[in-house]
RNA sequence: GUGGGUAUAGUCAAGUGGUUAAGACACAUGGUUGUGGUCCAUGCAUGCGUGGGUUCGAGUCCCACUACCCACCCCA
């Protein structure tokens, strides 16, 4: 009997009363990426399974343990998009997009799942606002990715947000300071946790950034990924840092930093709060210049981010951001009787036509039952309609804040009310 | 998957084994047969997440389960 008034675990409804937050960042993001010259794609929510495996890379946590994998009436292995990349990538080479401009620039807004315990900061299905450059090897495009998630995180007032960057190398020298790391590692093996014993093998990378005290000790007199990288990494990650600098984007070098998802290569960054939880990064991403290979398709290179909505959300009520309050309703009409109904839906028609935000009872109110229903909706004026208004076709205008009222002919009652955002 | 915390009305809650389970907000009706928000009056949990147990007696103690929250892990 709970189970229907309860939405399952990790999902969240987004209320009519916290809607208009999530307008706002859309409007925001929206207007932010076209600025930046980036086109909105929309992909499906379920992709086959093994774009994800090939994609995210099959020894992931997410692949492994966290997909929403189900077999359909048709035999295929179909997966809930647990982040956005994939899709925009298999889209890409689906849609022959690589036949038009290079770089192809996108941005989207998507739901993703993944079956994890919940905690705050984290749900089973959560949304993220994304872009992806497909098609260019050079770093300013790794560098205009990073600005648009800057300017925007800014243009909303959110000041604590730092951002932290890296270079995760690439598969000439990614397996090289892997290899560095392990000997480094095998020399304190005992010491380390038991989960970074498991990585020590599986991703010896991930023990970098453990929050174990003994492990993190470890890890500050590792090598470092940064001293490790191949002369072209090198090269890219100053290049990266010169395209910031010329962005005007403050960022800090964090070598800790390491993406859990297989397609990373080079790029890594992050936007992380300290004051939302353990779940601090608002947003995440870095360059992956195979991951198109890897699909099937030719050696175009990549970078992008996803942007997690909910943690953005409460980033921004954690430092007091405004966010722009929803309309409120312009007019109720108010009738006085069943004779003056049918006057008060023609006005209340041409009070919408008008483009006013208006309200008639449809309940059955009395007057009073009206008035007070106005003040619920927090409606800022009351337009009432009795008797007399019918004789001399004038509606009595009531300012709900200020309780004057005046008479104005029905045509004129649009502009009377006025519009007020 | 592993830990820790919480569970009393629509909401926030008081209650620390003993008569009828505080209070506030919200809501409903009335005070006003053409005027809301303010004010006043009245109403609003035979019930304390669910199921067992201990006890003369359980919201209060014990056990199990469930849900939510937080943390690990992982990541947005």
């Amino acid at each position: 009997m709970t189970m229907l008034t309860q939405a399952p675990k990790g999902t969240k409804d987004i209320l009519p009363g916290d809607v208009y937050k999530w307008q706002y960042l859309e409007r925001k993001f929206r207007e932010i990426a076209a600025g930046y010259g980036f086109l909105e794609i929309r992909t499906p929510v379920i992709e086959h399974t093994e774009l994800f495996e090939r994609g995210i890379g099959g020894a992931t946590d997410v692949v492994e343990k966290q997909m929403y994998t189900f077999e359909d009436y048709g035999g295929r292995s179909i997966t809930l998009r647990p982040e956005g990349t994939a899709g925009a990538a298999r889209a890409y080479l689906e849609g022959k997009l690589y036949a038009g401009v290079r770089p192809a620039k996108y941005w989207y807004e998507t739901s993703c799942f993944r079956y994890e315990k919940p905690q705050s900061g984290r749900l089973r299905e959560f949304h993220q606002f994304g872009v992806e450059n497909f098609g260019s090897h050079d770093m300013l495009a790794d560098a205009e990715v990073i600005a648009l998630a800057d300017e925007f995180l800014r243009g909303l007032g959110v000041a604590e947000l730092s951002l932290r960057i890296n270079s995760i190398g690439c598969p000439v020298c990614r397996p090289v300071y892997r290899k560095q790391l392990m000997e480094y590692l095998s020399g304190h093996y005992d010491a380390l946790c038991d989960t970074c014993k498991s990585r020590y093998e599986k991703n010896p990378l991930r023990v970098l950034d453990c929050k174990s005290p003994v492990c993190q000790g470890i890890a500050a007199g590792a090598p470092v990924m940064l001293d490790a990288l191949c002369a072209e990494c090198a090269e890219d990650f100053a290049a990266l840092q010169t395209g910031l600098n010329a962005f005007g984007v403050g960022f800090e070098i964090d070598p800790m930093i390491v993406r859990g998802l297989d397609y990373y290569t080079k790029t890594a960054f992050e936007f992380v709060s300290d004051r939302i939880g353990a779940q601090g990064t608002v947003c995440g991403g870095g360059r992956y210049d195979h991951l198109i290979r890897e699909l099937g398709g030719d050696d175009v290179p990549g970078v992008g981010f996803g942007m997690g909505i909910e943690r953005l959300l409460l980033v921004l009520s954690e430092s007091g951001a405004e966010i722009p309050a929803a309309r409120r309703p312009d007019a109720l009409v108010v009738f006085l009787n069943e004779e003056a109904r049918g006057e008060a839906l023609r006005l209340v028609k041409s009070l919408r036509g008008a483009g006013l935000i208006a309200e008639i009872d449809t309940a059955g109110r009395n007057m009073k039952g009206q008035f007070k229903y106005a003040d619920r909706i927090g409606a800022r004026c009351c337009a009432v309609l009795g008797e007399e208004e019918l004789r001399s076709r004038e509606a009595t205008v009531k300012n709900m804040e200020t309780g004057e009222q005046v008479r104005v002919r029905f045509e004129d009652a649009a502009s009377a009310i006025g519009r007020r955002d």
